[in-house]
DNA sequence: CCATCAAATGATAGCGCTAACACGATGATG
DNA sequence: CATCATCGTGTTAGCGCTATCATTTGATGG
């Protein structure tokens, strides 16, 4: 079943065929009328090998994350899969797992298929990967932050003012000494403790007693184990500042085992503010990050290029929200 | 930069340079050597469009699920991934949304690309999708059910007997109310509801209202909805077999802001048993079903498959099990 | 009625690779 | 030493499509 066996079925060239199904407007009403209705009793689909090949190019965006598990990304996923639809543009997902040799691996061969245009996480690829990106035909969008020098367009927030914006509320709410979690020490992490650590010296708080960190992956158990760290080092810490929400739930949890009134004795604030938050008893104070959003504004400003519609802005700044719930609703000052 | 290049640089033939690269053992030492070496200093990529255009087939596997945002199928990939990991095999994801007609087009796609397998999610796709796939040239993979006729082969369990299981293990806890709350009707939370009305029959404790669904997409937030809706139209309800864990954590907050005591007014189970189960306070109740499990499995048999090591059994039934927890650890019976 | 021009369609070539076969070199066998 | 299998490599053709240019068609106005 090849575009020969339409052509021919409909009394057309294969040229005609081709123009019918890429680019509708180069032929006449008529004639792709009748090629519409071959194509559908026939069942025909085009061979997208051939395609690219003879092309040079594809409808293929590949999009690069570090995790397919992790929550935040399952939602800029879900937001960049509702941008496509309906669209002529194939995503093809690839999981670098946190590793910068996996993401170089990853670009080579996404490259080596001609994308169309690529959604990359994050500003800290290898050197090598950066040379192949700045060097790509093909559109790039970075994801997830905001910086300087974007390959071609960025799309994210300021991890390091959000968790500044975070540290400060905890402070404004009353508590004196508060401390910090953070699992996976990926380059965003890394920033949020550095907003933390600079909002903690401001305040003339920082400890380093109170920064409880680990390279494991993050959970709702780790969450526990390192408040039972973070207690034991620093007993007095009356807040915790926690660099996602899954630390928050086992935070909380462990707090509430120990007996350790929320939010009176100690707070909790999280950081992206999964729909979990809100629910929780008592609701968890949050950091609200725009991840639907960053989804669907990457696969949109990506589209919109590939159509030739340059952006009025190239790096977009989605901000963050600070939700304010009962975990670190402190009666008193 | 084609595979000529390498070819003119390594003074060998066009033919030897692919059959370096596809299928080394067929040539010598010396010269794969010599042609490693070239490809390496070129930084020579084939052109995968050309390779599929050219031998008719692949490396691509797809796979398709109905969401990328549930922590389910994020782990059921994760498994996917990892067993394909140094391998030659390509993964391809779709999403297709718990809609047949998505899942139709889905399909329609993928086999378009000639892909070498296929891994999809359960058993009840549209006729069309059905008649696709067992008329298609590539190897296939159900997987998340276990069921009689497969297309090809199958990796999964029995959301029938998990949920008679968890009902069972209600009423053995000294339960003998037990309600069921269940969000997003696809085909598994039906069976899964199936299991729990055939043990609520079997018990002599069935009654309508307490069987509380929607087809809302799950969440933490539904889980207390639901609680509500069930508690005030069967305010004896004693337990809480939940579709899942999302939902079984809401309705644990729900029915701690309402001050019943867990486990012993009311009981909870879930469904998946993800992490957070074993960490929240009190712990919950729940099926663990082995989705990473399963995402390696159906990955090694279709890898095996494609490798020509036919599977001893197609169809493997992976399991659950239940984890009794603090949330139905009721003290009498 | 024909020249003119744009729109629609067709013919040709080639994208980069690999299947299939051809061929020569090497070594084993009787 | 002739014969034959085996191994390593090269030659040829073509996968199915689209870029490019050539050609035809049809509409328009003088």
């Amino acid at each position: 079943m090849t575009i020969e066996d339409v052509a021919r079925e409909a009394n057309v060239s294969a040229m005609t065929v081709s123009r019918a199904l890429r680019s509708p407007e180069k032929v006449s009403t008529k004639t792709r009328e009748k090629i519409r209705a071959v194509v559908d009793r026939l069942g025909y689909v085009p061979d997208p090998a051939a395609s690219a090949l003879a092309a040079g190019r594809t409808n293929v965006i590949g999009v690069i994350v570090p995790s397919v598990t992790n929550n935040v990304f399952a939602d800029v996923m879900l937001g960049i899969y509702e941008q496509s639809e309906g669209s002529k543009w194939q995503i093809q997902l690839g999981n670098s797992r946190y590793s910068p040799l996996e993401e170089e691996r990853l670009v080579r061969t996404f490259l080596s298929q001609k994308p169309a245009g690529l959604i990359i996480t994050g500003q800290d690829q290898s050197k090598a990967t950066a040379d192949m990106l700045k060097s790509a035909n093909c559109r790039i969008v970075q994801i997830m932050e905001c910086g300087p020098d974007p390959y071609d367009m960025m799309i994210g927030f300021s991890h390091l003012d959000a968790s500044r914006a975070a540290t400060r509320h905890l402070l404004k709410s009353g508590y004196r000494n508060p401390g910090v979690l953070m699992a996976r020490l990926d380059p965003r992490s890394q920033r949020r403790l550095e907003g933390y650590k600079i909002e903690a010296k401001n305040a003339g708080v920082y400890d380093t007693r109170r920064i409880v960190t680990t390279a494991r992956p993050s959970s709702v158990t780790l969450g526990g184990e390192l408040v039972a760290d973070l207690l034991s080092k620093a007993p007095d810490t009356d807040a915790i500042l926690c660099n996602n929400d899954d630390l928050a739930l086992g935070a909380m949890f462990e707090c509430q085992r120990r007996g350790l009134a929320i939010p009176d004795e100690i707070g909790i604030c999280g950081f992206n503010d999964l729909e979990m938050m809100a629910a929780a008893n008592p609701s968890i104070t949050s950091v609200r990050t725009h991840r639907l959003d960053m989804g669907r504004a990457s696969m949109k400003i990506l589209i919109d290029a590939l159509n030739g519609k340059e952006p009025v802005e190239p790096v977009q700044d989605l901000g963050f929200e600070i939700m304010a719930r009962q975990s670190t609703g402190r009666k008193s000052g």
